[in-house]
DNA sequence: GTTTTGCTCCCCCTGCAGGGGGAGGGAGAA
DNA sequence: TTCTCCCTCCCCCTGCAGGGGGAGCAAAAC
């Protein structure tokens, strides 16, 4: 049984250095590469791959959307989500929409083919670093993070915020009054440990809450 | 003559990226690999490449301080900078530093290849989009990026809101009155056509001015 | 059924942010 | 020299931001 591999990312160098290291190997098979989202969905329905390498970063259409349009499909693939530094958010919501294994680009190559026969089996890899960030959010004894502290309503503001709004627009956005946009933006200076919004802002692109290029629309 | 190149990126996947398709060329050979830029440095005394691939978004030392610490030295490399998306203002820092050519990682694999062919001949290749970025900063024709329109001083401020400071922190570290911090802070409003600080915070990291991982230390 | 949590809105108050306008000194260009 | 740009600082003024405290109300948790 040979592993038919999917490469999802938008950086032809990534795919053909992710191409030749799994062709290396005996019993993986690369069936195909893609280099946004629209195109590996395409890709997936019709080559119908054991795994799915999927970069969470891309134009047209994220990786994030691919594994939600990929959820609940019959026979999906396993998929490997590939990640960069600084994306701590989105790699919690790959997490949530079922994706099962995760690799930071900076990983050694022999983890990239390891993880792959393990997801054929149906297994998970996780690398050090990001086993380390999951197991802090899923185990209730670490402190958790700033960002987990937050309720929806105010992740929604701290969303606005960072995208900068000013409250009376946020309050308009969002239906509600000045003085509770106020008491929210408040908590969450509270919570999150800062100053003011432009901190609240700053931290929550750190944090990938709301990615850099959507912010200030 | 062989072309001797040194590859120069964080994420081993792109190393061996390249390697394979750089290995693949007649009269190209990759003389090494390095992980950031202190190592890069080091390599590049040490193996005395013709041509470095350099990434500028790197842990430890980045692209733009190698190319500091190289310039004005001996027999030094010919430079191609490999950015991602979203680095205007880095590359055409980079620029500022010497650099022959750029490449965006999301460029074809042959590209690659021929810019290393021109770089080793002195010659320079630029990926088209990067080529129209720094045409339209070069030719006064075209309207200047906002960036630019900011004087030195200004800069200085735009990083300090950038990474959260008040206006009184600001005239603390910059030395100077707190009036003046404000008169700066409104000329960089009235420049860049946003409405607060926030905003402003949140074009200069959008624009690179200040690396996202380096705002609020 | 009571408690807790989240969302909503109100008041008062201090203080910083940002607009407007003015002004002096230094450097460099016309 | 004169003009212009940059940096510096000052004043006044409006208004939003953010802290503190209080309160009602619905849903969920206990």
């Amino acid at each position: 049984m040979t592993i038919r591999v999917l490469i999802v990312d938008d950086h032809e160098v990534v795919r053909q250095g992710l191409r030749f290291v799994l062709e290396q190997e005996e019993g993986i098979e690369v069936a195909g590469e893609s280099g946004d989202g629209a195109a590996a969905l395409h890709a997936v329905r019709g080559l119908r791959p054991d795994v799915v390498l999927l970069d969470l970063v891309m134009p047209v259409m994220d990786g994030l959307a691919v594994l939600e349009r990929l959820r609940g499909e019959a026979g999906r693939p396993a998929v490997i989500v590939l990640t960069s530094f600084q994306e701590e958010d989105r790699v919690v919501e790959a997490v949530r929409l079922g994706a099962l294994s995760y690799l930071s680009k900076t990983t050694a190559v022999d983890q990239v083919v390891e993880a792959v026969r393990a997801a054929a089996r149906g297994g998970s890899v996780l690398e050090p670093g990001i086993a380390a960030l999951l197991l802090g959010r899923v185990r209730q004894g670490g402190r958790p993070r700033p960002l987990d502290l937050l309720t929806p309503r105010e992740r929604q503001v701290l969303s606005a915020v960072a995208r900068g709004r000013s409250n009376a627009e946020i309050a308009r956005d969002l239906r509600m009054g000045r003085e509770t946009v106020k008491t929210h933006v408040s908590s969450i200076l509270a919570k999150l440990g800062v100053a003011d919004r432009t901190q609240a802002a700053i931290f929550a692109l750190q944090q990938g809450h709301v990615p850099l290029d959507e912010a200030l629309g």
